[in-house]
DNA sequence: CAGCGAGGCGCG
DNA sequence: AAAGCGCGCCTCGCTG
């Protein structure tokens, strides 16, 4: 491997040099220094640049000089520019001018994924596997090194502002270098397994679909998040005194003098398992008795004391504060919450949503509802919702070929009722059947479904004979699943409708537990990974006509598409995009027919209730 | 102070 | 015979 030639540029003088260093080479890699991972918030610092036999370090403002030339090359179709996590970079690439868009981009964790969806996708690991570096400065390690140089006491207090610049420049060089460096290797890996076309054809192009989500963000209607808040944090304070006054043990020597903390576990268990001396019904993976929602729910049954009650309101109201209400609070920036979309962030091929996560923001019941009444479009616009209905299911059907389900959904029928009718359940027991199918949950997983879920526990007698009902009603699933193991058992992988694929050695396993993971990993990995390859060619597809109406898309839950639309533009634009939506069923030729229900409304919360 | 695993829980 | 997939974030309690 050859030693970095770097060079740090700080004066405008020593632009001109860089363009003609740079030379005519089609690989270009860059990479931003920034103030922060805030990609709304924080600042460029620097940017670092290299193609494949040397390196620079650009601060700014010098850097605004150099992005004439920068824009040329990266317009450039020949050109290949080339980072780690572009999305990132493009983001504060568009701060500094708004009109470049590479016009091939090559991003190296995306193909990393592409190649092998286990192996760590940092920078650092990535070059030193590939590259047989090691070694590597991390910015962490940037941080400590300075944190120590200058006496900081935290490291949150430790800026890019801070740190030297000879050590942070050759820090922001080598980056770009590695994934210059990286690439020829990477993109060799995919044409060996056929996944260079899907790299460059889909998951390049989708960055841009993903950056432009992100920059739109969610509108916060603030009043109403401080009403919430307002509301909630009364009523949590008052449950945490009541508890506390309950739980708080008297004595010279009692630890708890002034009451139990309600967010411990161990002080929980101790409560209600040693001094109240109720039954344990779970335990933990490591031994310790449970303290989960359905262990609480049966001890409320039998505590006469009205503490287990009072820890289910307080939970909950105490997971709405510290998970949703407050931290929106913190992030909201300029009226908008501005989450990450992580492109990498699942084996199975999904998205994966950060900082805030905004794909696990609560859906049920009242409360969930207020939540989501806090986040939408601003007053003018409106909040569009178009989400699949039962797309894995529906993949399922078509995989496995099953008959009666694919007449029910010709049909436009519940499957559901289908499973119902077949088994001789009622639709709940059913819904909870067809779930615990593709999850490859057994009898006694499924009893605690459905008793989570507020339903009376059935007994295992019972949930073994459905099991095996379920078996006799859809044959063509247990053959599919055979199938599907023996083959994924030889190759190693399974795949997904796009090809894509899910390493799975652990079939071969003979250990009884991993063998059996893998496989349930295998079957839901398939259903899973297409159903999130369909919404992604969806993706890609509306994002072009999003400016034809002004509007912007700004989120994805896995089965649903979230956008902002002018009010005016809004029905005609919700009927494109669910076109868009369902015709993954010919494009992908599918076996059943695709749904997808758009429902328009101010915020997230009203597109939820009708 | 920083980092980490565990337990718990929100979503699809 | 028994077998829950995929995520991210919160707090606690412990370690270095």
């Amino acid at each position: 491997m050859d030693e970095l030639n770097w060079e740090l540029v700080t004066e405008p003088s020593q632009i001109p040099k860089v363009m003609e260093d740079f030379g005519r080479h089609q690989l270009l890699g860059f990479d931003f220094e920034t103030t922060g991972l805030h990609y709304m918030k924080d600042q460029v610092h620097g940017m670092g640049l290299a193609n494949p036999d040397r390196a620079w370090y650009i601060t700014m403002p010098v850097l605004n000089q150099l992005m004439p030339w920068l824009k040329d090359r990266m317009h450039d179709p020949r050109v290949q520019s080339i980072g780690h996590n572009v999305k990132f970079d493009l983001h504060f690439l568009k701060k500094l001018d708004p009109t470049i868009k590479p016009a091939n981009i090559v991003d190296t964790m995306v193909a990393q994924w592409l190649v092998d969806e286990n192996e760590r996708l940092g920078l650092k690991h990535v070059a030193e596997a590939r590259l047989g570096m090691e070694g590597l400065l991390t910015f962490k390690d940037l941080q400590r090194i300075t944190k120590a140089d200058k006496g900081f006491k935290r490291m949150d207090e430790v800026t890019v502002y801070d740190m030297d610049l000879d050590l942070l420049g050759k820090y922001g060089a080598m980056d770009p270098w590695l994934g210059v460096q990286m690439w020829p290797e990477l993109y060799w890996d995919l044409v060996q397994e056929s996944q260079e076309q899907h790299f460059f054809d889909t998951e390049m192009p989708f960055i841009f679909v993903l950056q432009r989500m992100e920059e739109t963000g969610f509108y916060v209607y603030t009043d109403k998040l401080l009403e919430l808040r307002y509301e909630w944090e009364k009523r949590h304070t008052e449950l945490f005194e009541q508890w506390c006054d309950l739980t708080k043990t008297k004595g010279e020597d009692s630890k708890y003098p002034n009451g139990r903390n309600p967010n411990s576990n161990p002080q929980l268990a101790e409560w209600f398992y040693d001094i109240l001396d109720l039954p344990i019904s779970f335990r933990t993976e490591g031994g310790a008795p449970s303290t989960k929602a359905l262990a609480i729910m049966r001890l409320s049954y039998v505590d006469e004391s009205g503490s287990a009650n009072l820890i289910k309101e307080y939970r909950k109201l105490d997971k709405l504060l510290s998970t949703y209400v407050n931290p929106f609070l913190e992030k909201t920036y300029n009226g908008y919450i501005y989450g990450s979309y992580n492109h990498t962030g699942a084996v199975t091929g999904r998205l994966s949503s950060s900082d805030p996560n905004l794909q696990n923001i609560p859906a049920h019941g009242e409360t969930g509802s207020q939540v989501r009444r806090v986040i939408g479009a601003p007053p003018g616009s409106l909040f569009l919702m178009i989400d699949y209905s039962q797309i894995e299911l529906r993949l399922a059907a078509h995989y496995a070929q099953v008959q009666a389900l694919m007449e029910t959904f010709a049909q436009g029928g519940d499957p559901h009722q289908t499973t119902a009718d077949l088994v001789g359940v009622v639709r709940y027991i059913a819904k909870n059947l067809n779930f615990a199918w593709f999850y490859g949950a057994g009898p006694r997983k499924f009893c605690d479904m459905v008793e989570e879920k507020g339903y009376p526990r059935p007994s295992m007698t019972d949930a073994k004979r459905w099991f095996w009902q379920f078996g006799e009603a859809y044959p063509e699933l247990m053959d599919w699943k055979f199938a599907v193991l023996r083959a994924g058992k030889r190759l190693g992988h399974v795949r997904t409708i796009t090809k894509r694929r899910r390493h799975l050695p652990e079939l071969s396993s003979f250990s009884e537990r991993d063998r059996g993971r893998a496989e349930r990993q295998a079957v839901n990995s398939i259903i899973q990974g297409s159903a999130g390859d369909l919404i992604k060619w969806a993706m890609l597809q509306i994002d072009p006509i999003l400016e034809d109406y002004d509007a912007r898309m700004n989120s994805q839950t896995h089965d649903e598409l979230g956008f902002i639309v002018p009010n005016d533009a809004a029905d005609e634009f919700a009927l494109i995009a669910q076109q868009k939506m369902v015709a993954v069923e010919e494009v992908f030729d599918l076996s059943v027919p695709i749904l997808a229900e758009p429902i328009l409304g101010q915020t997230w919360g009203d597109t939820k209730e009708s």
